[in-house]
This record gives structure tokens, C-alpha cells and sequence, in this order.
DNA sequence: CGTCTATTTGAATGTACTCAAAAGCGGTGG
DNA sequence: CCACCGCTTTTGAGTACATTCAAATAGACG
């Protein structure tokens, strides 16, 4: 149950059983049915998120009713509303379940205790925003220049697995493209 | 010289006079001149750089010679190529200064070193990749629901002071529209 | 099997882009 | 101080890409 979570964390810094011990005892862990809420708009984000199996998506309801995806997160990603998380004021965003997930959480409080018990997390979550801060300069180069195709394509190489799990109006609203275009697009793509 | 950016650390963690003199110790002063690139594409980013006065850009040259503006930086903002950094592989991006600026380095050893011997230094970056990092989600859900025009406006509200110092081409390539758009968009705000 | 949702297709529209040229602005040197 | 040069901004005309709206088809689920 903690061995993925286990892998994740040595991706930056080395524990101690001791110290991993302490932190899994600070988890809390999650069954998701599919569509089922994480965190629904005007609710305060209170803890992170980690995913051991299944898939989660984070999104936003403009005034016209429109969804648009800011991500989506398999098995050993990390999801939750940093903004929320850090003013505690109620979060503009939903998360729900694309699929039957398993998640792992941690509460704010546990995880500042943490900090203070062992600095290596406050260097793995130092080490891990700075790469999810990476990921997302690279979208929004994509979006300065790239055509929707160009996009879509990206999107097959760096989430291969992604494309097969989700409906595909679902890749077009994270890619900011209406469905009927995804549909387009891909038509085109088959021709060639 | 080095009140600006002791206010800047102290917006997520207290020190004290001695870690902070520690901390100034490590760091190197640096004037530019208008134009002048503190990374040039292909280097390696070696520091992170935090903005005195003046103010820097972060872009990337396409395969057409289009410019794609990623990030300004004025006074009490940091900037750099955190990929390049983490990795030490290449850097895509450029760095320079639109005006005479001057900036505070920080080489990568050196903020290791402190990361060690201070850990409120581990923990100020992580609330500040933290920061950044929902910012740029504000930006990419901007990319995904706005018009050129929204987007600009938001600009406009986000960033007023930048608004005055920019040549109004490079707030375009910012927002990723071309200049000939964002001047009609002004030409329509104007009459209204 | 029937219902609900997702996807595809078509036609018309719109927003922003490209290319081209003119006008405006700022700095430099004669 | 003025004239010129280079760069930025504006304007125009035509175009392309993606959107909207509407309808048909396909798929999933109870």
C-alpha cells in the first residue's frame, strides 16, 4: 500500500524506515468510486493528494458552465489545489475521480509537522514543485505556440497512457479545444 | 543592496541576522545593461537570480525565429531556467534585461550548501515553487477559457506597472498573440 | 431494448493570423 | 537643430484555423 508512495519519494531524497514510518503514519488512506468528489468548488483544500492507483482530474466551471481541465493525475502523481492549500481560502477548483481510484492523503497540519520532524519532505516538496513548475512552463509554451494539432500530438507522447484511459472530450478540455475539433483533428490524423 | 531581498525571504520565513548574513555571503552582485543576457540558449543555468531593480525576460526562439516571452521579471522577482537548473542539461531559454537592471546570483553549490546548513532556506523556495506554481496554472487556465482580449485585460489588471515599461509588441508575445492583434485589441478598448 | 452520453459530420461564423504597407517614434550624426 | 534611419505600432485585405450550432450516428449502461 505504501510501496509506490515509498518509490516517489526516494525520486529525491533518501528516508530512513524510521522516518518513513512516521510519515505513513500521518496518511490517511482513500477509496474513490468513479465520480466521486475530492474536492468540490468553495471547499478549503486541507491536505494533498497522492494517487496510488486509478485517476483523478482537477477542474474549473466557468460562468457559462464550461469544464476545463487544469490536470489530470495517474497512479504516482501528486493533485491538489496549491492555492486553496496555502491561503486556506475556498478553492475555485473540483477534483473527482475519473475512474475507481486509491489515494493517500495528507492534512495540512500533519504535513507542517512533518516539515518540522523531518526537513528531508520540505526538500522533496521543494524538489517536487520545482519540476511540476518545469511541466507547466512547458504547457504554457505549448499554448503560446503551438496549433491544436501540435498540441494533441504532444499530448500522445508525454501521457500515451492517459489517451487510452479517457474519454476524449475530456483531452480536449485540457487541451483547451472544443470536442468537435479533438474529433477533427484526429480524423486528419487517421489519413495520414 | 540587500534589504529587498531579505524582505522577499521573510515574506515565508524569519531569520535571523546571522543566517542572513550567511546567506548574503553566497550571493553576487550583478549589473546589466540594456539587452545584455544573463543565459543565453544551449548554456547551462547555474544560479538562480532574484531582481534588484531594472527588469529581466525569459523567452524561447522557435524553429521560425519567433520569440515566445515565458516570464518578466521586475524588482523582488526570481528568475531562471529551473529545468536547466535541476537537470544541468542545456538551457532552450533566454535570459536579458529590457532595462539596466541590477540582480543578486545565487550559484547552484552554493545554494545546496545552504539548503544544509540553513533549512529555512529549503523551506522558503518550496512555499515560493509552491507560489509560482499556481500561478502559472492561473496563466494556463487564462490560455484555455480566455480570448485575446480577456487576456489581455487580465494582464492589464495582474500587472499594471509592466504594462508601462513593455514595448507593447512583447506584451503580445507574453499573452502569445501577435503584435497586430494586440493592437487592434487596443484600438477596440480605446473606443469604449 | 431503450436511454443517455459521447463522437462524428456538416455548414456557417468568427477570431486571430499572415502579409504588406504606411505612419509614428526615438535616437544618432551631420 | 534637423534629417535620416531603424524599429515599433497601426491599418488594410485576404485567409486559416477553430468555434458554434445543429443533427446524425455510435457506444455504454442499466
Amino acid at each position: 500500500m505504501f510501496t509506490l508512495i515509498r518509490k516517489n519519494i526516494e525520486k529525491h531524497t533518501r528516508l530512513s524506515n524510521e522516518e518513513f514510518n512516521y510519515f505513513t503514519s500521518l496518511l490517511q488512506f482513500k477509496r474513490l468510486r468513479k465520480k466521486q468528489f475530492l474536492l468540490e468548488e468553495g471547499a478549503i483544500c486541507s491536505r494533498e493528494c497522492f494517487v496510488n492507483s486509478g485517476c483523478l482530474r482537477m477542474y474549473r466551471l466557468n460562468e457559462k458552465g464550461q469544464e476545463h481541465i487544469i490536470q489530470f493525475a495517474t497512479a504516482d502523481w501528486w493533485i491538489g489545489d496549491q492555492y486553496s492549500f496555502l491561503t486556506g481560502e475556498p478553492s475555485a477548483y473540483f477534483i473527482d475521480a475519473l475512474e475507481e481510484s486509491e489515494v493517500l492523503l495528507i492534512e495540512k497540519d500533519k504535513l507542517e509537522q512533518l516539515y518540522i520532524q523531518v526537513p528531508k519532505f520540505e526538500r522533496f516538496f521543494r524538489i517536487a514543485f520545482q519540476n511540476s513548475y518545469v511541466a507547466l512552463q512547458r504547457r504554457i509554451l505549448a499554448g503560446l505556440s503551438q496549433t491544436a494539432e501540435e498540441k494533441y500530438l504532444d499530448f500522445l507522447n508525454r501521457y500515451p497512457d492517459l489517451e487510452q484511459k479517457l474519454p476524449q472530450h475530456q483531452v480536449a478540455s485540457y487541451l483547451g479545444i472544443t470536442p468537435e475539433s479533438l474529433s477533427r483533428i484526429r480524423k486528419q490524423l487517421a489519413g495520414k
